[in-house]
DNA sequence: AATGAATGAGTATTCATTCAT
DNA sequence: TATGAATGAATACTCATTCAT
């Protein structure tokens, strides 16, 4: 969206009366997620998003059905762009062949991932700490989400264990217990801000081996 | 109502008609952890309140400062009694003398930590889907369960690595990842119902073991 | 509803501290009926209603679902008085055996239908200038109403056939324009304030006789 | 409307790509009436009569001050050829020197009211279901019309009554009576879409019978 | 003439909280 | 203590109208 308003700025400057080069909606999207993000959804009200973006009352209900509606396309677009970016994560996970490149396949995977969600720190919060009820198709959305993750995980513990390099565990709860790994610590440092004394690869780099060795000296070798 | 008043009348000895047997506020409180735990807390009005207790609009705020106050009380009851919990745990993994004794204790712990929040199922949803935003104390509260919990799982894992059984891992990362999966796999299986195919002490088993072994095949022994 | 507040301010004098005296419902539906009346249902605000009762905004709310559903009250109580003195007049007109008794009950009917709609000004304004629209219940309940006159009419004109008394004429369009002539004179009279320079039993005499005879001379005499 | 366009296309010709050969405010009119007659006024929205035209939204205020405007517009045009016909009726009326010519004077008049009336059934909804408080004007209106009915059939009726051959009737209320019944009977048929069993021209004889005779049997002869 | 994006005044309704009995 | 009627501030949403292009 951006990226379309930068390209029409180029086109825009040409004519002189066009159409003027505000995307107003877009405008009222980007408002919407600040002050969302700032206040929670219960908290914005429908004049803090207008004040924000500078426009009037009945703008906003020109581009939006409602409060609901800008909370929905904030989630629904913010969670499309995890949802790419899982399944990049996956293709890059899937092409390893010995451990030690699965493991850089992993860290690569996870790095990526914690880079877009860094990317939408404004919108994850709203994610992760998503009151529920708002909107069933919000709750659908994010369950999905979820969902997805969890599954990838769980395919690729599976895989493991039927070629033989991953013990007998039990994927499901593996998966469940790696998504909340992620999700956790992607919530201390995106939303709460908090660094944990590292920078991101470093924090990719310890949840990989986490994972993957537990918290033991490995006896003789990985 | 009436008639539990009635009642109440023999038990209640010192003066004729003094106070019921019957305490109010607890009743409010147990219909109000209900109530939110049903609706969520922006859904939930005090008439909802009141009128799953059977009493009047009025009565409420004889009791409690507001609909605000309701809710920190049941948070807070309810973190301590986590926080105890927390304690015994913590009681328990430090006395572990060898590696298989320190597994037991840590499922033990891990299990106990279960069972407490599966009793706390209804105020848990509260807890973990907290939208923020209600009450700074509740935050500051939640926050700190958070770091408890943290804080004990970080000072096992230093203790290891100082006893040098631990991999020199980065014990604030696989703390925050601990308590992660642990929040995570508590909300899959109390607040959305799901068993994920296991019981109570499988679920803490596999936890565990993927706590200390990650996902391969331990190549000669644990 | 004003029979039980009569009788209950007798006995509210009585007791000290007892309920107030007052129907804020009444109060209510009173002040609607007379801001309605003046304004149209349209042009009614809920805010005018409750300043007309001297109430708060909320306390509406208490008594009615909305402005619709007060409306719908006023008109459906309405329709209920007139559909009873409808009643009654239905079973004068029955009782007739001779044409002079029907004519003298005819009179009578219609001077006891004319002073309801009186008595019932207000709100009759209402039901004839109805827009539509506003409730489909409150359309059926007049397109009931209209059909319960019409009915008794037609009835009363088919019996006269039947006995021989009556000219052979068609029932259905006779009953709907006396029941024309009935609405549009009660409209101007009690609506529009016009006395067409007549009381209400002139009014009714002149409706009854050229409802029997027309405009022409009786030749020799009925 | 239209006819007097046609004739301006010859103006229009001058220029090339001159203003098309619609005339857009007899369009926008033509939409208002189709959309006021289905949903009354105060549902009409002035977007939906600018969708039904196919035209911008600012393009109505260039051919109506606002909604009021449009609304008054139709309801005048219509009351004018009502108008006209009432008069071309009267003109017809005035012709009778017979008792049996003013019968049939009567009946053609009638006729030619309830076939001008049936052609305007849609604006004849919003005249007879005219809330009021739209606009005074209106108002005035719609109460010169009915005044300029019930007038020239009181002027009849006292014409009869003067000549001999009416009995001693009261005109203002009798002629309030017919117009009372015409309304009545046209609203039922062109408004709500009931025939009541016959065509236009019996009912308008029935019509014209019972106010001549009334429901009695005529005992010698008329 | 035509457009349609923008405006913002206007209003019904909810619900936490109070307080007179 | 208990009641519950009354309060009124707070807010989302509509739609007639304007005006720059």
């Amino acid at each position: 969206m951006s990226v379309s308003k930068q390209f029409s700025l180029v086109d825009q400057e040409k004519s002189d009366q066009e159409t003027p080069a505000v995307d107003r909606g877009a405008e009222l999207l980007a408002a919407a997620t600040a002050v969302f993000a700032q206040k929670g959804f219960h908290d914005t009200k429908v004049s803090d998003i207008v004040t924000a973006a500078g426009v009037a009352q009945g703008t906003f209900y020109l581009y939006f059905k409602g409060k609901n509606d800008v909370f929905f396309r904030l989630i629904s677009g913010c969670c499309e762009r995890i949802l790419d970016q899982l399944g990049k994560a996956s293709a890059i996970q899937r092409q390893a062949t010995t451990a030690e490149e699965a493991h850089q396949n992993s860290f690569a995977s996870l790095v990526g991932i914690f880079r877009m969600l860094e990317s939408e720190q404004s919108v994850l919060k709203l994610i992760l700490a998503d009151p529920g009820g708002v909107d069933p198709a919000i709750d659908k959305m994010l369950a999905g989400l979820r969902e997805t993750m969890v599954g990838q995980v769980r395919q690729n513990l599976q895989a493991g264990i039927d070629a033989g390099y991953l013990r007998d565990l039990n994927p499901t709860i593996v998966a469940e217990a790696v998504v909340g790994m992620i999700y956790h610590l992607s919530f201390e440092r995106f939303v709460r801000g908090r660094d944990l004394g590292v920078d991101l690869e470093e924090l990719a780099e310890e949840v990989v081996t986490f994972e993957r060795h537990g918290i033991f000296k490995s006896p003789p070798a990985r």
